[in-house]
DNA sequence: TGGAATATTGACCAAACGGTCAGGATCAAG
DNA sequence: CTTGATCCTGACCGTTTGGTCAATATTCCA
């Protein structure tokens, strides 16, 4: 791939992403796309042949980058510690990476119609692993007993709503406060309360 | 209002709230309300101006009821079950009204272009009473003390993803399980574990 | 029952949208 | 510098969409 193919898909995808992630994949238009990618139309669907496409190529590209943290857990490690090491793993994803979570609430909300092999296959199985991880924990006694997967559920949930929903925690927590700072000192508080054994 | 006029009004929400719920605003097509509410896309609207006026009349009137169960919380109860009521509570809204559930979430990852004043007006204002009602609470001893906002945050997301995300849950739990039953018991142990002063 | 008010629709319009294409501009290699 | 490959664009096309309107059907009530 040429150096100018290289630079205008990567323009392409980040005008994507703006748009994909505020308007969704229907709301969004190429045009859209394309002025903020500071590329023309036309030029914009001779690197990608569709909308669709560009918003596959940017799901699939953003994909391992969204479970990474998931991956990071060491089985070696302190249990408490690799939980709440997590918990803050995502929190900073939704400071640093709004975007990218907003996409996937998109996709996921209208029923994930570009993502179910992926929501079936891979997630599935790096859950599966997590799960196993957190079940030998709690059963050496290192780890207080909840439901491992509704606990990855609440993980997500809360972390994601920083991001998710940034405007209504905005509206309600007032300017002039970190929604994400605070969230960080609450969350750990929370897994620090449900996890010690 | 006359009959018809009454029963039609209400096809055109039902459908709305349908399409809207699983398309978003811009994804939805006033094609799509007409066919879920049984109704030619001219007659739908006769009685709504607009796709926005249809969407801005869903919205203001599921709101009210989208909020009641915090009102519902009793200053003069026992804290940790006013909570765990509220918890379960909007729990089995997201298994009752996943479509408004989703509805709202489409409107707040857009950024609420169309709930800016009831979001930084009433209800800033609910959560507020709530938030004096959890402080004092905690003050007297009787809850374990918590960021109030957060807290009510942290109900929010994991009581609405189970509507909002209910494809990604049912993916990552197989078949076969009641995904809400297992959420409440969870929730529960989780916030009595959080709340227990 | 007659006629005014209300309800309904097919046909239509303009704008927005996804996508195509022929031809021109630019670049990289010999 | 030449030339072929890559890159880019204005103009265009068919479809979808939000919305209008004149004409028709239905309802309601004096």
């Amino acid at each position: 791939m040429s150096r100018i193919q290289q630079k205008n898909r990567d323009l392409i995808l980040q005008g994507a992403l703006q748009a994909f992630s505020t308007h969704g994949l229907r709301g969004a238009t190429i045009d859209q796309i394309a002025r903020a990618a500071g590329l023309s139309k036309p030029n914009v669907l001779y690197y990608f042949g569709s909308k669709d496409e560009i918003h596959k190529a940017l799901l699939t590209t953003l994909l391992d980058m969204w479970l990474a943290p998931m991956q990071q857990i060491d089985p070696k490690g302190e249990p408490l510690v690799e939980v709440l090491s997590y918990v803050r793993a995502k929190l900073l994803m939704s400071r640093d990476y709004p975007r990218e979570s907003r996409l996937f609430a998109h996709e996921i909300l209208q029923g994930a119609p570009h993502l179910t092999e992926i929501l079936g296959g891979g997630l599935r199985e790096i859950v599966d692993r997590t799960v196993v991880v957190l079940e030998r924990w709690m059963d050496e006694g290192r780890l207080a007993r909840v439901e491992p997967r509704h606990l990855i559920f609440s993980i997500w949930s809360m972390t994601q709503h920083y991001a998710d929903f940034e405007t209504q925690v905005r509206a309600v927590l007032g300017a002039g406060r970190d929604p994400i700072d605070e969230g960080a000192v609450f969350l750990d508080d929370l897994y620090r309360k449900l996890l010690t054994p």
